[in-house]
DNA sequence: GTGAAAGCGCTAACAC
DNA sequence: GTGTTAGCGCTTTCAC
């Protein structure tokens, strides 16, 4: 042992690994490492497996299934003892998922499918989503349009059931033409949003990505409209200076670092047997702060 | 081979890097992934090991030495075939970098130290430090404050200078309280620029990273000041929607997105032996966009 | 071409 | 305790 500090002595993980069939990694694969959510989210990740020694493999998605499956097919090797993983929003079929988690430890976090069973550590989407809403009732929207996207996903449908459940407790229509699909992240998504303002004339909107609502800020400059005169807007975000923008920008606030954190320790937890529950959805709660663009 | 395929069979990658002694994995160490300019830099890197069919292992330091020597030194062991590095601000002792370079193709990026060879992808950052702040005396500022961050860093050096020479060409003086250092994104760091502010009062402020820069939002906030008519801001920062910041913030953006790319290409081309110089610094440029905050 | 065998460096098991 | 050994699953070499 002297002899080993002395040489700097460093043995060799493959043959450890090999030998002992256990990686003392785990892989994350998320849609895209360059998301405020997930960003944050890694950055859990990753301190909970140093606490406990254990390497992290990241791997991006991009939203396509394809990807999704070739990565998940290629951890049944054993190359990591578990899997986090916030599944792509574009599916190109499912049986992967289950054939992972029969051989490794896995858990979902943030999205999941409602047809794959697992371990979910998710936020409350229904709720805030409705609740949401129901603020800009409160400021007194009339024509809210929502903005959806991961409609895919359970993540996707439970905030629009919550933006419709709203609008209908309140007595106000829910229009087809209110709903904005398939406009994730790419160029056209701009000029739809813009033309979806200007046709429609909504005077509320909420936003289920962050990467939805600033276009409205664009849109709404280019078309001269007020926030929060003329259009009230909040969305699901982490951005940490919503409250910097102008105006500073209502936002649903999912707790990213706690969710990584809750997901990775219980990752762990399945590790060493101290988890018996392969089948459970925890739900943490995501924080609704009232910034101007939603003041009446 | 058939039955190889029929059965789904993934061949053991530890058995495989055993034998080959390569481990089709990279590192990347970087302070923190939660980071505008590194999420986007590891989004590239990603892409290229993806591309080639490489693992990226991502280790975070959190700006500490000590964390970056025991990442660096359990590298030594094979487990990955080559390091990309952008290394701590807080520095505790630097023979790893050495050791590790000897024994594993390594690139740093963004950051580095003047005391260490290697191959470097860094951005002009004296150039874009006096660029932005010969913008500011232009902009008609004549008491411009800079904070500092990275100073044990080339980068940071670099960045200091670059303001400290523009000051000097422009026959501006360059005292010692106008330089805000050891204000790295601790807490204390808000109060801290805000007495600068109110002390120091600077008509314009060059900030050398993001963190520092939206502090100054808050402190012009409470102290009742306007930007950009009683103090102009320019900051380092990869921040998307600066121009959605009130007011828009003006930035020198650096290309997060191409640094990793070229980052990592060159280190494979140095797994191939397509690289042969070992010690070059190619520098990057960064774009300076000037928005209302720097308006006169 | 086809097949057998050695060995990468560890660790766990077993014999002393 | 202390020492020896088998074998994890590949890949490469060498013999045919």
């Amino acid at each position: 042992m002297e002899m080993a500090k002395k040489l700097n002595y460093e043995p060799n993980p493959f043959a450890s690994s090999l030998r002992r069939q256990q990686s003392k990694t785990i892989a994350v694969i998320v849609p895209e490492v360059a998301n405020n959510f997930f960003s944050l989210a890694i950055k859990a990740i990753e301190e909970v497996a140093r606490a406990k020694d254990y390497h992290v493999l990241i791997y991006q998605t991009h939203e396509s299934g394809e990807i999704e499956a070739s990565f998940m097919t290629s951890l049944l090797s054993g190359r990591v003892d578990g899997v986090l993983i916030s599944p792509a929003s574009h599916v190109a079929g499912k049986e992967y998922f289950q054939k992972v988690r029969e051989k490794i430890p896995m858990v979902f976090f943030d999205r999941d499918h409602a047809d794959i069973e697992g371990v979910k550590i998710t936020t409350d989407d229904y709720d805030s989503a409705y609740n949401a809403t129901q603020h800009l009732v409160d400021a007194g929207c009339k024509t809210i349009g929502y903005l959806a996207a991961l409609e895919t996903l359970t993540t996707g449908k439970k905030r629009l059931q919550g933006y419709q459940d709203a609008l209908k407790n309140n007595n106000l229509m829910c229009r087809a033409g209110l709903i904005v699909s398939n406009c994730e992240n790419n160029e056209p998504c701009r000029s739809k949003i813009k033309d979806f303002i200007s046709e429609q004339r909504p005077d509320g909107i909420l936003s289920s990505i962050e990467e939805l609502a600033l276009p409205c800020y664009y849109a709404c400059k280019e078309l001269q409209l007020n926030i929060p005169k003329d259009l009230k807007l909040i969305t699901f975000s982490n951005l940490s200076h919503a409250e910097l923008l102008n105006p500073p920008l209502s936002t649903i606030n999912q707790p990213a670092f706690e969710i990584g954190d809750e997901a990775a320790t219980i990752l762990f937890k399945m590790f060493s047997k101290r988890w018996y529950d392969p089948n459970i959805t925890i739900s943490l709660k995501s924080n609704i702060i009232k910034r101007e663009s939603t003041q009446s």
